[in-house]
DNA sequence: CGCGCTGCTTTTGTCGACAAATTAATGACA
DNA sequence: TGTCATTAATTTGTCGACAAAAGCAGCGCG
């Protein structure tokens, strides 16, 4: 039934009704309970929801800025679809800002934060060995150093673009599309050489090495996209 | 009365009242006649605009995506305020962004393309010699030289960010602090070096030239922020 | 005389219903 | 039988009203 809110980094879930139903449609979206391209009905879904169509419509509106949904005048809203050309378009965008990032992190960085960097590395590392097919809770260890970095960054504009707004569409992406086999140790390495440019302040190398670790993961989600083109996915509607 | 929609890149004024309503709310928060800071009040905005409140709601909610308001849960809703170290962040994403367009236009630019480029730099030329005081109309021109070749950066995605979602910030920071005297005869030297290096393809060279041109608007635009600062700005709430 | 409490006003969040518009379904006609 | 026009059924956009929460004023109390 997957009422459960669960949503890091989100408000809390009783806010008003519009945010819960807000994560409760975004996680239905990035579960792909809700299939790519599927419609959305307001009237059925705010019906299962419980709620009137007013927070309901609020939730679609903030759906639609975080990119979930795609939404045109009259036409009823649908559920983003992850096109190759579009994760292209996201991890070039992400590319560049969150290389900006790393840079502006490495001539901010306190000691106490490379401390927690290279603790949650360790955590890292240890899930990786401990599990081998929990992808999502690596996943979360990923967005958890990204994010720490961004923060870290010192622009408040940048962490609320990638923290905030594309946090989902970023999640999304991650959830459907990236367990390439051999990709997360890869990535393991390369954080861990992040934070030693990090460490050292060199803001230059960390810029560079971000950026290549965008684009590898670019990659491996563009071959992996490649190697399973056409193959059925299982989603179903709503109606479970 | 300024119910004029007269709104360039956005829908067309009829498609929904919320539309329309959004059209006007960004047209009232840019012109300053809504203050920085101020409040902003549901039931008055809706009769004054002569429509209910909830397609002024979507139509505020459209406006705290394009980042012109701020709202809180349960607290009314703010128009932005464009401090200093907002505008620095806002324009250090703009240098990375669009200097990631600007390479990348780079190499998919066609000869009409670099001939409308050129023709846009004659008529801002022209503007800037005929004029002296026209900023508005500059500014347009301006934006019509970016947007162009962020459009043929070939990137939807960050087409949507720069030319839609940050299009009115933007405009707002230009219309209210950038009259840097000098400033626009420079940004058009600057365009027609960047022209030249989009002509020879030279991305590289296209995405240097397109970073200093935004850092040299920023420090343009802090270099006068210092200057005014503390000019009392004879800005009025929405009870013209 | 300052501070906290109570009650009232204002404002947002939510609801149910109606109208316009789109989609589909049906039937007529070439 | 295929295509198009007309009509029925959804679905979104909009409205006015109610309820809950926040802000504010006045009052009593230490």
């Amino acid at each position: 039934m997957s009422t459960a809110p669960a949503d890091p980094a989100a408000e809390a879930d009783g806010a008003t009704a519009a945010h819960r139903v807000f994560d409760l449609l975004s996680e239905a979206i990035i579960s792909g309970e809700l299939a790519p391209g599927a419609k959305i009905k307001e009237s059925a879904l705010s019906s299962r929801f419980g709620v009137s169509r007013a927070p309901l419509r609020e939730a679609i509106r903030r759906l639609e800025e975080r990119k979930l949904l795609i939404r045109t005048p009259r036409l009823s809203a649908r559920v983003t679809e992850l096109t190759p050309v579009r994760i292209t378009e996201l991890y070039e965008i992400r590319e560049v800002l969150e290389g900006m990032a790393a840079r502006q992190a490495a001539l901010r960085m306190q000691p106490d934060d490379i401390a927690h960097l290279r603790d949650l590395l360790r955590q890292h590392e240890a899930a990786l060995n401990a599990t081998e097919d929990d992808v999502y809770r690596q996943g979360t260890a990923d967005e958890d150093f990204h994010f720490f970095i961004i923060q870290r960054s010192g622009n408040a504009t940048l962490v609320q673009i990638l923290c905030d707004e594309y946090y989902n569409l970023i999640r999304m992406v991650r959830r459907r599309h990236s367990r390439v086999a051999g990709r997360a140790r890869r990535a393991l390495q390369e954080h861990q050489q992040l934070v030693e440019a990090l460490a050292e302040r060199d803001g230059d190398f960390a810029e560079r090495l971000m950026r290549r670790h965008v684009a590898a993961a670019l990659r491996g989600i563009l071959g992996s996209l490649d190697a399973e083109t056409r193959t059925p996915q299982m989603e179903s509607g709503i109606a479970a």
